[in-house]
DNA sequence: ATTTTTCTTGTAAACGCTTCCATTTCCTAT
DNA sequence: ATAGGAAATGGAAGCGTTTACAAGAAAAAT
């Protein structure tokens, strides 16, 4: 090994070794056309003898290129992020492209000026996982024309590349169900509000609920917040009610089982008494007793479908605008049973 | 704005705008002693008001620091590396560093490689969860004296720096807390036995157990790997053998919540008919009903303590190896209750 | 055989910064 | 006042690539 003392393998090492130019080794790096095939194999095997791997940050300087992409998302908590992040690495994985993670949490209002750095050379795209309007930056960067993608945000902003999943569509399609197993008073228990997802749920369940010419309740309605004690509260106050709800939709998986567990802790059985849905199709939905009937929501092909969007906008930079919406699909799984099976007990 | 046309503000400019060379306009950004602080404050307004944003990649190629530190992760679905993650975070954004995320996932058995690709400029320091055997590059990176701290392994190599938790006694705390409340027959439902974790923990059930002169019965063992539905087989199963527990253990939360179903399931109560502890303190456990009692492993700060470790190894390198272990704590909540108010009734 | 064309390959000039060394400026002590 | 030294500043030389551009070699056309 006639490696350098400091250890590191230049291009220059690679060339002298192969007998050729470092522009040559460049090329062969770059895949670059005009390199006779022989040339090739032959620096090939001296990078792969010597041990040779390219300097990010001189390509970086050099190429104005930085080959990674930055990843923007609020926290790490749930595990919502962790299944989008997922999906992108798996695509990133297939590029040469590195995976930057920023938290906003961590430079908290700072978000436009951290995104406006974010975008001078640190990272050749950006996808943006934020389910609160981002709208400051938006117009930032949609200006500097650098590309990025957002995720899973129904906001503002219908004019910029998105990837986002049918949320009204899931809740439309599983108050259906619940209708179409008999039941008549439905509960539900909403998220966050000032998330886009959460409004386009509700609406999902109320369009359904007027198709099939069920008037809507409001006292029918709790509000949430995605956590679980919600969900327990939520189906505390519903079945309190004068005429109690004999299903009840949660807009996440997590509430749903805090609807579970209220339901039990009240004598009642599910789906025996109380049909529960959920939304989300998180991991556990399948494992918990009786296995959660809820909308799965392709978190994992959300990251991908971004990804890929994002490597597109890289290649082609006028690639048209688009809002990509990938469908959500019914879970059926244990948690309903139909309504004409229920004894209905008018409460208090 | 006499902005460049590219845009982009480089020292050059903002040294000519401040009327100073650009080596004293990098002495500034590199808080070097030697700048007068009227110069110095002069040039840092020269540089708000050009909106100037130093070139990570030029900083890295000229200095040899590439200001930001890998994370290698197997994976993120689980909740629990998010957040290790986000304390990793959290002391990160005190810095100047960035987080460059790594899934081995993604690489697969290529991990050594890919790791000392790594350590070849791209990051300055890394940390590594790898709760499974990495023992193939610790060798590789303590030789080559790159900085890194494994974080949650209890693997092989004792003779590198390492965070980690009190896993056994964590388990000891739990289990004696189960025998102080009156139970003899405590069952255990273990973790995948190829990581450590759920070595030390069986481990720590094992000489609670010793130490109250309970002899331990393998019959009382059921062999799990974090998943809820091993929970729920495993508490169907010690539910079923001759003289029943009247605790059980689970090796973590989300098996623990398996049980609880499966209690339920059979019609008894937690926990009244039988006592239920978990270990990880999920957020959920909280939000369960009961009340999860369980074993808080400190994964935050974990991250934590691994990231300031990292920071200290890269000021002095030469820093003393050592092996943290972060105390776990039991919390009690409402899943357990003494064994004299049981009515024993042997089954089958 | 000689001139074009087409491939390949070599070379120099950035990229934006850090760093070391040289130079200038400013104190402080004599 | 003035030497001597410390503090502040300027400038040149890289860091390891990419990317024109130029030049040499080989193949094709005359």
């Amino acid at each position: 090994m006639d490696k350098k003392p400091n250890g590191k393998v230049t291009i220059v090492d690679v060339a002298a070794e192969a007998g050729v130019s470092f522009g040559t080794v460049s090329r062969v790096i770059n895949d670059d056309i005009h390199v006779k095939k022989e040339t090739r194999e032959r620096v090939l095997e001296t990078m792969q003898r010597l041990g040779f791997v390219a300097n990010r940050q001189a390509r970086s300087l050099a190429g104005g290129k930085s080959h990674s992409i930055g990843v923007l998302v609020p926290d790490l908590g749930t595990g919502y992020i962790g299944e989008i992040i997922r999906g992108i690495d798996a695509e990133l994985s297939l590029t040469d492209l590195d995976l930057i993670l920023y938290t906003t949490h961590r430079t908290a209002s700072k978000e436009a000026s951290y995104v406006a750095n974010l975008a001078t050379g640190m990272v050749d795209g950006l996808l943006l996982v934020l389910p609160r309007s981002p709208v400051d930056f938006i117009g930032n960067l949609t200006q500097r024309k650098f590309p990025f993608v957002l995720i899973d945000h129904q906001g503002a902003g219908r004019d910029c590349p998105a990837v986002g999943a049918t949320n009204w569509q899931g809740a439309y399609n599983a108050t259906e169900y619940l209708i179409k197993l008999g039941h008549d008073r439905i509960g539900f228990i909403t998220g966050s509000m000032d998330l886009g997802c959460s409004v386009d749920r509700l609406d999902g369940y109320r369009s359904a609920l007027r198709t099939h010419h069920i008037v809507f309740a409001p006292e029918l309605v709790y509000e949430g917040t995605f956590d679980q004690p919600d969900g327990y509260a939520g189906a505390q106050a519903l079945l309190d009610i004068n005429v109690p709800p004999t299903a009840i939709f949660a807009s996440n998986d997590v509430m749903a089982m805090g609807v579970m567990d209220a339901v039990r802790s009240r004598g009642l059985r599910v789906p025996e008494d109380i049909s529960v849905v959920g939304f989300d199709d998180i991991p556990q939905a399948a494992m918990v007793h009786p296995a959660l009937t809820t909308v799965n929501q392709p978190l994992e092909k959300m990251g991908r479908v971004a990804t890929q969007k994002l490597l597109d906008l890289l290649q082609k930079p006028d690639t048209e605008v688009e809002r990509i919406e990938l469908p959500t699909e019914l879970i059926i799984r244990d948690s309903c049973s139909t309504a004409d099976a229920l004894v209905r007990v008018p409460h208090k």
